[in-house]
DNA sequence: AGCACGCCGACT
DNA sequence: GTCGGCGTGCTC
């Protein structure tokens, strides 16, 4: 898309802005109120006498509906056009901060792009709903007078060194919670909770609430290079300018893209404003962590859906009142209800994970655009391999480019081979069938006699992707997706990667019958590693998959566990690809190069481009120079081509060129319908009153229906249209205007997703 | 999103 | 004769 963000359709908020104003509303008159629901308009209640000082626009409250209470969101006046009898009192405002005017012309700007319900967005920045509640006060134990401790003897008690430890702690601390006191002083918390029933130590309630460290932006971080100084020195300026702007941050892994922006921050810090930090994946932020932790000297708040109940409400709370300084989060974070947002960074900004793929179908690096220009503030967009449409955004000269062309520490980029696997086919070895080229396998043995790491990519998780019997040829699937069944041998089942259906490995064929006839076709990570067992059985080896490992800790310790060196040969899909430093890692094998160019993807060169230049800066980041070896049957391919050579320009001039010719995105609009239900007839009777209904406009192109890529997914009976505008047309009333033609029946459901990017 | 209303099959 | 299935529609 372009992230210029024209006017979107009108908006509930400029319709209860006409409607009058922003409050405060006085009990006995009428408020619009927004609900977190599909609802798809405004709600009106009567601000009760209970209000004595009225309610404000922004004001989140508690509503009847039917038989429920519900939470909703003051948007403005009452529109006036339900009936007196109808209207109800609403229970009560919520004592938290009313949202932002900003966050909520946001909500309703996203509603408007996406086509979703204003109610399915403000769910997404009222997701918390215990954080409105008054915090229940805490209890917190101190001494009388911290300059007099206590004589513990006198007081007829033992003075054990745990109890000694606990007055300690407690004299230089400000009062805590037990169980914080007991764990600065190294003791149980029975300790405290015995000395608080004694009288030693003196409870008070205070009002619970997170407080984070501020990160300091004076605290001495790593010194900048002469050019990294000059970009982050724009990037301040840019903060101190307190107006929209949007900076492309470009860089090669380890050029210090993070520490430049790390400034950015820093700055934002000093003028007291709140910073958005997006990234990807949250679980991958543990080395992140640790570079914000050196510059700051302070952790960011975190924001994900893996929080436990208690960590999300503080966070919520401490947002809203401003006492976070810094979030770093996933997607949902942009919604948070910041009073004095100052930056937003985007980090690596071409992944595709910014893509929200259910519920509300939004980008949320495009949002964060939009984000930015609503609340008047500088957007980083940071990526060493940025996706074309903000490079054509950047030199379209809607953003501004900063280039950060050198590795620093002298590290030297890798050199890059291609493999080609038609001339160089595997060797067959004693563990069965190979599938390492014979130049790799020589370069794997090198490697480890020089004592350096290997890292095998293979972005494939399980050991084999295709189950088939030899006797009949019927290939396993999935009973719920279009889709095979991939084998994984360390838990012994046939597991399907979209809806998570599990089953035994079967001993006879589904199909026929036959027995000890189904071969496992083509390789996992799993299979990869039972070849390293056999070429390389004394290296330390492991697979590292998002399915070997459990929660972000175990990321954690494993990658922690790799630059220690604890492993040598390293057999991973992406989630080894990203953001880690291992200094020892020196050679990098992608076992299948033309995995993921297949398929009519519009960006399925761009994003494997992007995913072997990421796994590609993997080898060589220390003192040592790296090696990659790129194993293909397409070496031809401009992919491979623009890696051999690193000519990137070119390759993506071309892909830009292949855009504009096919007046596809950003060159021209896209939003996909897709119809889909568990009665294939009823979904296929839709598609037909669509197809009948869909716009006549000689500018607009509709494709479809057609069956979508995975025509059964998890149950659902799936077909899509693609529909196509011009550039400077707005897709949006196209897409309302042929859907209100429609009528759907409730088994099936149409969703409408703008600037699709997965073609599943 | 809930929740009720309502209209057809198998159970006490 | 009731219990209960989930299709349809409403909630200020």
């Amino acid at each position: 898309m372009s992230t210029k963000p024209a006017t979107p359709a009108p908006t509930l908020f400029a319709a209860a802005a006409d409607a009058g104003g922003a409050g405060p509303f006085a009990p006995g008159s009428r408020v619009g109120v927004l609900l977190p629901l599909p609802l798809g308009g405004l709600y009106d209640y009567r601000v009760p006498p209970s209000e004595r000082a009225g309610v404000v626009a922004g004001q989140v409250v508690e509503v009847p509906l039917g038989k429920r209470r519900e939470i909703g969101v003051v948007w403005g006046a009452g529109t006036g056009d339900v009936p007196e009898a109808k209207v109800k009192d609403l229970v009560r405002a919520f004592p938290a901060p009313p949202l932002p005017d900003v966050t909520r012309r946001f909500v309703d700007w996203v509603a408007a792009y996406t086509l979703g319900a204003p109610g399915a967005v403000l769910r997404m920045a009222v997701s918390v709903p215990q954080a409105l509640e008054e915090a229940r006060p805490l209890t917190v134990y101190g001494l009388r007078d911290p300059a007099d401790p206590p004589d513990l003897e006198r007081m007829g008690l033992k003075a054990t060194r745990a109890r000694l430890a606990v007055l300690r702690a407690a004299a230089e601390l400000p009062p805590l919670p037990a169980a914080e006191l007991a764990r600065e002083a190294g003791v149980s918390d029975g300790v405290v909770r015995s000395l608080a029933e004694a009288g030693v130590l003196v409870p008070s309630l205070v009002q619970s609430q997170l407080m984070p460290d501020r990160p300091d932006p004076e605290h001495p971080g790593p010194d900048l290079s002469g050019l990294q100084a000059d970009v982050a020195e724009d990037l301040r300026r840019r903060v101190r300018a307190h107006e929209f702007s949007v900076a492309l941050l470009e860089g090669v892994t380890g050029s210090g893209k993070t520490e430049v922006y790390f400034e950015a921050v820093a700055e934002a810090l000093r003028q007291g404003r709140q910073v958005l930090v997006l990234v990807p994946e949250i679980s991958l932020t543990g080395q992140w962590l640790a570079r914000f932790r050196r510059r700051f000297g302070a952790a960011p708040l975190e924001w994900h859906s893996e929080l436990t109940a208690a960590r999300r409400r503080d966070t919520w709370r401490a947002v809203a009142e401003g006492r976070a300084a810094v979030v770093v989060g996933a997607r949902s974070a942009l919604f948070l209800p910041y009073p004095d947002l100052g930056l937003i960074v985007v980090d690596e900004e071409h992944e595709q994970a910014f893509k929200q793929e259910e519920g509300v179908l939004y980008h949320a690096r495009d949002m964060a655009v939009v984000r930015g220009q609503l609340g008047s503030i500088p957007v980083v967009l940071a990526s060493a391999t940025p996706s074309l449409e903000t490079v054509l955004n950047a030199e379209a000269g809607r953003y501004d480019r900063l280039h950060l062309p050198v590795r620093h520490a002298g590290a030297e980029m890798p050199a890059m081979d291609v493999v080609d696997m038609r001339r160089f086919p595997p060797e067959k070895g004693d563990w069965g069938r190979s599938w390492l080229a014979p130049t790799v396998v020589e370069a794997v043995t090198q490697t480890l006699e020089k004592g350096e790491q290997v890292l095998l990519f293979l972005n494939r998780r399980g050991y084999a992707p295709l189950t088939l019997c030899r006797t009949c040829g019927y290939r396993i699937q999935c009973p719920n997706c279009t889709a095979w069944l991939v084998e994984h041998r360390l838990v012994k089942r046939l597991v399907c990667h979209h809806c998570g259906h599990s089953a035994p490995l079967p001993k006879e064929c589904p199909s026929c019958g036959a027995e000890d006839t189904l071969a496992a076709c083509g390789p996992g990570v799993e299979r990869l590693a039972e070849e390293v067992q056999g070429r390389w059985p004394q290296a330390r080896s492991v697979v590292v998959a998002s399915d070997t490992l459990g929660g972000p800790s175990a990321v954690a310790a494993m990658m922690e566990r790799i630059a220690a060196h604890e492993v040598d040969l390293l057999i991973g899909t992406q989630v080894l690809a990203k953001g880690h430093h291992f200094p020892e890692l020196t050679l990098v094998a992608v076992v299948d190069s033309d995995l993921g160019l297949s398929g009519g993807d519009l960006r399925a060169a761009e994003r494997t481009w992007q995913l072997l230049t990421q796994v590609a800066g993997r080898a060589g980041r220390g003192e040592k120079p790296g090696r990659v070896m790129l194993q293909t049957y397409q070496p031809d391919h401009p992919v491979l081509h623009a890696l051999a050579t690193g000519d990137a320009e070119s390759f993506l001039e071309a892909e830009t060129e292949g855009r504009r010719a096919a007046s596809m995105p950003p060159f021209g609009r896209l939003a996909a319908l897709i119809v889909s239900g568990e009665d294939e007839a009823a979904v296929d009777s839709t598609c037909r009153a669509l197809a009948a209904a869909a716009p006549r406009d000689p500018a607009v192109e509709v494709l479809g229906p057609a069956p979508a890529p995975l025509a059964l997914l998890r149950g659902r009976h799936r077909r899509r249209f693609l529909v196509k505008t011009p550039r400077g047309m707005r897709i949006q009333p196209v897409m309302r205007g042929w859907l209100t033609k429609v009528r759907v029946p409730h088994s099936v459901r149409v969703q409408v997703d703008v600037d699709p990017y997965s073609f599943l």
